[in-house]
DNA sequence: TACGATTATATGTCTAGACATATAAGTCAA
DNA sequence: TTGACTTATATGTCTAGACATATAATCGTA
């Protein structure tokens, strides 16, 4: 096999290193389990100093396609096909995305003191203020996905005054909260009456259900359902690397 | 503000550096689109050297956090929530993590040549043999997924002969065909007949679909579609750094 | 004012060392 | 055979430099 490139050097040392590596990993050469050579011997092979093999096989650690282990090498991890990246865009970015013209449609707004569902919804203890929304978001003047929200006022108290008529409450947040965390959960319902109405399907069709908390350093900000009519939606999620 | 840990440098340097910024980052103190400190800044800051910093920044700018630019800096970047991180795990480990009981059951398998419905699934163009399986995971003896899963032979011509009246085919695979990538298609349909039956469940109740497509360098190996009951299956995704 | 050339600078990569630390493997006694 | 102790070693982190390179900012000119 041939160590060095056969034009030139193109990408930088430790990228080369990394490529080379993964190719193996890839192509089954070495396969699940497989130790890789040590530091010091790709030191050798390539005639680099040990910390360019070194970040060469930590950002391989890092995309879990080997597990480093002190004393006893840098191992092949068997594949892990249960991870991938879940791409859930904006719902607006969405629909621009494809080419269609967004709409939004603010269908009710409450201010209220969260009541003992909310705190559940919420995973609160404390009492405290919540605004309810329920919106629509549509596509070419279809009816897209509609979202019902739960805003925590002791987290975000701007949002009492936002004017969500014009604004999705997603977008505002995006841009008046720091940074967050989130978790999704996504099941399947079928339509109940209100749903079928909400997103012009029959009662009893099928509705991909996103449900989506947001935190903060363990402070509750949203969450927010949104329900997709299921035979028209897709989720795509690919494998890392993708 | 403390530079230094109260207690003591429990965690490496870097890691505190790392892990300093990215609070400030949480907590909106450093907003999107800030400028953060230079390196020469961060190394006269924590007393080191700029082979430190440099190995926190980078970490912080594969992690998406921020955004280096050469000449001009490092920027937070603003929070894509669009990102998460879904963990479709095997579903004998799903389940067994669960503390469930695991059963497998094989209902069909056939060894035939590509009919053009088979081609178009696998997304191949030329004919050749492929493997359909059948099958059902059950949790506690009640049902859990059916799996309807097509083998592209002329990749895994060793599946040609594999028993899977034992081993879900997701296993064997995993054990016999170097690391992959896949692509996952997530839906909402209700049930027919057919899988009511087979998930025991009632005719018109929503179920879950995965789409999984897999391949290797471009080569086809799997596609497979799996249907949960909607209603107790759960898919969970969490934003990453979680 | 607009545009092209020059310069300054922050990041990107790399070196040749160093010490720390977890742990696999070997050693020895009960 | 088993358990406790010791040792060797691969990885983890860090340093104090270096040169490369992309590009923001400046300057000069048409």
């Amino acid at each position: 096999m041939s160590l060095t490139a056969d034009t030139a050097d193109q990408p930088t040392l430790y990228k080369r290193i990394r490529a080379d590596i993964e190719k193996r990993i890839l192509t089954g050469e070495w396969p699940p389990g497989h130790r890789i050579p040590f530091e010091h011997e790709l030191v050798a092979r390539y005639g680099c100093s040990r910390m360019t093999v070194n970040k060469a096989l930590s950002e391989l650690a890092q995309a879990d396609l080997i597990e480093r282990r002190r004393r006893a090498g840098s191992f092949v991890r068997r594949p892990q096909h249960q991870s991938a990246v879940l791409k859930i865009a904006d719902i607006r970015a969405e629909i621009t995305a494809l080419g269609r013209a967004y709409g939004y449609e603010l269908i009710g707004r409450k201010l209220r003191a969260a009541t003992a569902a909310d705190r559940d919804r919420l995973g609160v203890k404390k009492a405290g203020k919540v605004v309810a929304i329920t919106c629509r978001h549509s596509a070419d003047n279809v009816p897209f996905a509609v979202e019902d929200r739960l805003i925590d006022l002791s987290s975000v108290p701007h949002a009492a005054t936002a004017d969500f008529s014009r604004e999705p409450p997603g977008s505002w947040l995006l841009h008046h909260v720091p940074w967050t965390e989130a978790e999704h959960t996504i099941s399947a319902i079928v339509a109940d009456d209100r749903t079928a109405e909400a997103l012009d399907i029959a009662v009893g069709a099928p509705c991909l259900v996103i449900d989506r908390y947001t935190w903060r350093s363990a402070r509750t900000i949203t969450a927010v359902r949104l329900l997709y009519p299921g035979d028209s939606h897709r989720l795509v999620a690919r494998f890392k690397g993708g």
